[in-house]
DNA sequence: CGGTTCGTTGAGGCCCATCAATCTATGTGG
DNA sequence: CCACATAGATTGATGGGCCTCAACGAACCG
């Protein structure tokens, strides 16, 4: 459904095959090859979900950890009345709820948007792989102050940039993390609902639709069948304020990585 | 200025004088005595600060973990046109950088908000602590995922609730944070000028200014001199729809610690 | 005591929510 | 293959929550 990703960056490949490569844990560049092989070994076999199926909901016990490999997903949270706020869209690599490892309940749902395959790490064997193999718990933590980056970015987004600029940083943000072309133009795959969008973007799904409208309108962006097109980058990224650093695609040192 | 925090939750104690207990990185749960000893150690002379100084500025090498053992810190972003959010408030106890850790640049700025006292870890010496002792990992990256958890809880106020829930969630999380008593009343420290407020909750001061006096006038809350007391925690939480779970003030194992 | 920062109050307006209707696309069963 | 159902996109009208601008009061401080 969503391409695997060539990448942006050569990482150093081992088993192209395996499940678990084009993960952001491997990209991170901590994991030696031995590390590769011991967390391939420890994850579930492939599991293929449904479109807006809960993998957890509020709440819930959260005994295992799950890596999205392909399509997507998303975390969310809702207000007793109902409102729900995505703090997080999950694409193929992501892993969709790191508190798992350390917390016995999550206080976000992870919900799939797409069709997507999902992989399975139990918390119990996630926290021995951890306490065992260094370049495996410095990839969770990575991750971790990753997330927390682009979640930093996201609320200086909902707190203060109007929604025609909301909408057009999250586009750009996708742009990237797609690893789309960052040059001229570039298209990637946009499954999102409206009304999806609107909640990772704190809006309506009506403003959502008059706001791409405008980007439209503009010229900016062109969409037809869950795909959208970035026609001018340059333009994009200076409503949105766009700064691509924050999602830290390469990481200080991937070319560090023990071999 | 801002008291030593009791505690909640009764931590076994080490050397009850030592600069960093009372930290969070303590209150996990996760260190040893000795891994305790390790870090007083790794750790720079205390540092006083005045109020409104940045330790960091956006986009800042980061070669320094700060750690904020009294007083009032934030973090802040900004937008290209000077719109600031701040991502989180920091007080007595918390790491105000993590990411510094792993990343050599920082996407945001951190300044005192309060005359504060700053302990200072140099990047190199915590990444060597954390490759040799277990529990120092364990207990940093516990705290990413804490903060992790806390600012999706964020992201759903500013995307979601209204400007008093807003507010008056905000309070509710400073009044457990600061281990304000938890049965009706409950007095705590709340230094931040109503600008600042606007900024953590993605409003304006003036707005924020008129939603105070909306809690204060309905008798939910009571504010003078730098100090809020909630005077009815029930129905403040009622408002916020605040469940205090997402702070994770006592985590999973805090007695499991290793002795 | 003058300056500066912060809190308070008012008037006016805009951005986005709300409500509701229509249109389109996709799928489903007969 | 068509009738129908359903989900999602689109459009319009209306209103309100919060912003903006501006002025004034209050507290703090050298």
């Amino acid at each position: 459904m969503i391409g695997t990703h060539p990448g942006p960056l050569p990482v150093a490949r081992t088993a192209p095959h395996s499940i678990l490569s084009g993960t952001r844990l491997w990209k991170s560049g901590f994991l030696s090859r031995g590390e590769q092989h011991v967390l391939e070994d420890a994850v579930s076999p492939v599991r293929l979900v449904a479109p807006n199926i809960d993998l957890v909901r509020e709440g819930d016990r959260a005994d295992t950890l799950f890596i999205v490999t392909d399509g997507w997903a998303c975390r969310y949270t809702t207000t007793r009345d109902g409102a729900r706020q995505l703090p997080a869209l999950l694409v193929a690599g992501d892993v969709a709820n790191l508190d798992a490892l350390m917390f016995d309940r999550l206080d976000y749902g992870v919900r799939t948007i797409t069709h997507a395959t999902i992989v399975a790490l139990q918390q119990d064997r996630a926290l021995a792989l951890v306490a065992q193999h260094p370049g495996i718990a410095r990839a969770f933590t990575w991750l971790g102050l990753v997330e927390n980056a682009i979640q930093s970015k996201w609320m200086l987004s909902i707190g203060r940039r109007s929604a025609l600029e909301r909408l057009a940083h999250l586009l750009c943000e996708l742009s990237v993390r797609l690893g789309a072309a960052n040059d001229g133009e570039s298209s990637f795959p946009f499954p999102l609902t409206q009304e999806q969008a609107g909640d990772a973007l704190g809006l309506t799904s009506v403003h959502v639709n008059r706001m791409m409208q405008h980007l439209r309108i503009r010229g900016l962006i062109a969409s037809a069948n869950r795909l959208v097109t970035i026609r001018d980058q340059a333009k994009m990224r200076q409503i949105a304020g766009f700064d691509p650093r924050y999602l830290h695609i390469a990481p200080r040192d991937a070319q560090l990585a023990p071999p």
